[in-house]
DNA sequence: ACAAAATGCTACATCGATTTAGCCGGACGT
DNA sequence: ACGTCCGGCTAAATCGATGTAGCATTTTGT
């Protein structure tokens, strides 16, 4: 029950191994093997269906058409879609996919990079966690190509693909402000990584320029490992300690889902009582009364570019990065909905 | 830049490689190695911190330590939140997960297996669709381990972990009767497999066995791969054809969430208007307004069952299954909540 | 004391595909 | 008539790990 190797069509077309693996890679012109035997060769392979062992020519080769896919969490919405997009996209070019959640974890994180770095893939997608990139550059001194995405490390050259979460969370920001909602909050979680830094640099800028107050008592950071009670009690804790509050900027899907579940436990009513936006657009924001207004990204778009990018590395000739490295930054969409107006 | 390999360790041991492959593999005792020679070289191995290239000892062994996943798409909450599961489960025996959505797709699903295949993954765990069942029982001859999910062939014999779908329909439907609901209907999606079967059996037999009227207009199938608008579109024009209607479940989360719009569309009131079940637990569903009663699946024991299942065939020496089939079928919980209420 | 058994290790073939180096025979040139 | 070139193909090495068969050497048994 084992498959066809390339020996057996080697043996029904009387010809040596060596021909048929040219002739199956398109070299018969290059190696000068004739028509005759090329077309027999293919016709006997179509024929006993010979799909190569990957095992073999990876191990011979060294690529396993196989891209590390590390997300922070594959359950989590905003990543599991984009893994379907990344699906979809890496196997138009013949590509599989190996996943693995971090849980914003380093050291999980670095368990991963270690086990796909042994399985051969040939590229990674990275949703990196802090202190990796130490990791990073190691695979890029081998000449692994990786897109970093959802976050990247400033110091770091690389490929990225990442959302302009400083004007997420500005537009958010000011359109809370244009609304007239004067004294707004955020609930962010405590990484100093860029995603984070920037929607909440984001934020505060919106405030300056429109005006508004800020201090830090406004701004909520909490660990991102807590459990979804947790969420519950810090944010509830929370919101009471900030005088005057009058709307709050969730600045992840899950925060968000956690704010709206602390606010109606409070009793509050969202959009009068307290505006709020939440970030990833998600069924529960469309759907919930009132609607949430959020800060959508382009998965479809995010997962192309970063497929793309890793594409054009993996199909280069030389070790060195195919180009200067691609750092994209697309614009998110501001999903305007009743949980930031007033009426 | 390439990997430290079994010779390396052989060169500076002054061994032969397959004394150092011995001693890595545990058999030292079995292929008499002495303590030292045993102790030296591991003590290189760990030093250079040597992993097996997974590529060769595939090649040569046939194992290759990665499972392949075929979900519906892994873009579902569901299904996402099942590979999760399924990724740190498997991770547990040092297994990685290749994955791959069919849309229910049969040709995509037939490629997807064609893929994993020749990739040489070790088992399979396959959500399957329409036809696929000459390629799983094709598979289980070549003494592949699989377990199927969530659906399953009733005249092929096999591993199978599935929900009690029957009782998930049956209770939920149960529940609106109790609840004083006359004019129960279902949609769900046009399919003759298993799980959408039983759901549809379980839904009329609790229709019968509280003494409800039943005929065939209180029943709509969609086809599943319709767009979000579609959808709604149909969900509309059945509602609307129910004379009397006053419940209504939804066989599918996105058939649940669709559902929600398209009655939200038509203005009617969930709960009082018109009773309403779902599928599966959703974020969207606990947090409504109002929430939405659902069929919730043990995500976390499917997940554990299917790999448990797994790994015993995997670690069988023989090439017959371990066991017999194991068929698991658990329970569900119906939750409770608003939409099924008419205070 | 000498064969038999145990000990400790290794040479080599193998998995399947790729790739380098090069063989063989005919055409061509001078 | 002899060397060169080229067309058409193949032998063999290689990737890294595994495992069978077996080679020395020492120990045991009688």
């Amino acid at each position: 029950m084992k498959g066809i190797s390339i020996k057996d069509i080697a043996k029904q077309a009387g010809v040596s191994p060596t021909t048929v693996s040219f002739v199956l890679n398109g070299k018969a012109k290059e190696k000068r093997i004739s028509e005759q035997v090329a077309k027999k060769i293919q016709k006997i392979a179509t024929r006993l269906k010979y799909k190569p062992n990957q095992l073999a020519r990876g191990l011979r080769t060294g690529k396993t058409k196989t891209i590390g896919l590390i997300v922070e969490d594959i359950a989590n919405n905003f990543f599991a879609t984009l893994a379907k997009v990344v699906e979809d996209e890496a196997d138009k070019h013949g590509y599989k996919v190996l996943y693995g959640s971090t849980e914003d974890n380093t050291e999980k994180a670095k368990g991963l990079l270690e086990v796909l770095k042994y399985r051969q893939v040939d590229g990674y997608i990275i949703t990196p966690t802090k202190n990796l990139d130490k990791e990073i550059e190691l695979l890029q001194s081998a000449a692994k190509p990786i897109v970093l995405m959802d976050r990247y490390f400033p110091h770091v050259e690389s490929h990225y693909v990442v959302l302009n979460n400083y004007q997420g969370a500005y537009d958010a920001t000011t359109h809370l402000a244009e609304k007239g909602y004067q004294k707004i909050a955020i609930v962010t979680i405590a990484s100093d990584q860029t995603q984070m830094k920037e929607r909440l640099e984001g934020f505060t800028a919106a405030l300056k320029d429109n005006k508004l107050p800020f201090n830090k008592s406004q701004v909520k950071r909490l660990p991102f490992d807590l459990d979804r009670e947790s969420f519950i009690n810090e944010i509830k804790k929370f919101l009471l300690s900030v005088k005057d509050l009058d709307a709050v900027f969730f600045a992840t899907n899950y925060l968000g889902i956690a704010g709206i579940e602390t606010i109606r436990g409070l009793g509050w009513e969202i959009g009068k009582d307290i505006g709020l936006i939440g970030f990833d657009d998600h069924d529960l924001f469309r759907l919930h009364s009132p609607s949430i207004t959020c800060v959508s990204q382009p998965i479809a778009a995010i997962g192309k570019s970063i497929v793309d990018i890793l594409m054009k590395e993996l199909n280069h000739p030389t070790p060195a990065p195919a180009t200067p490295y691609q750092q994209v930054r697309l614009e998110p969409e501001l999903i305007i909905r009743d949980s930031s107006s007033r009426d």
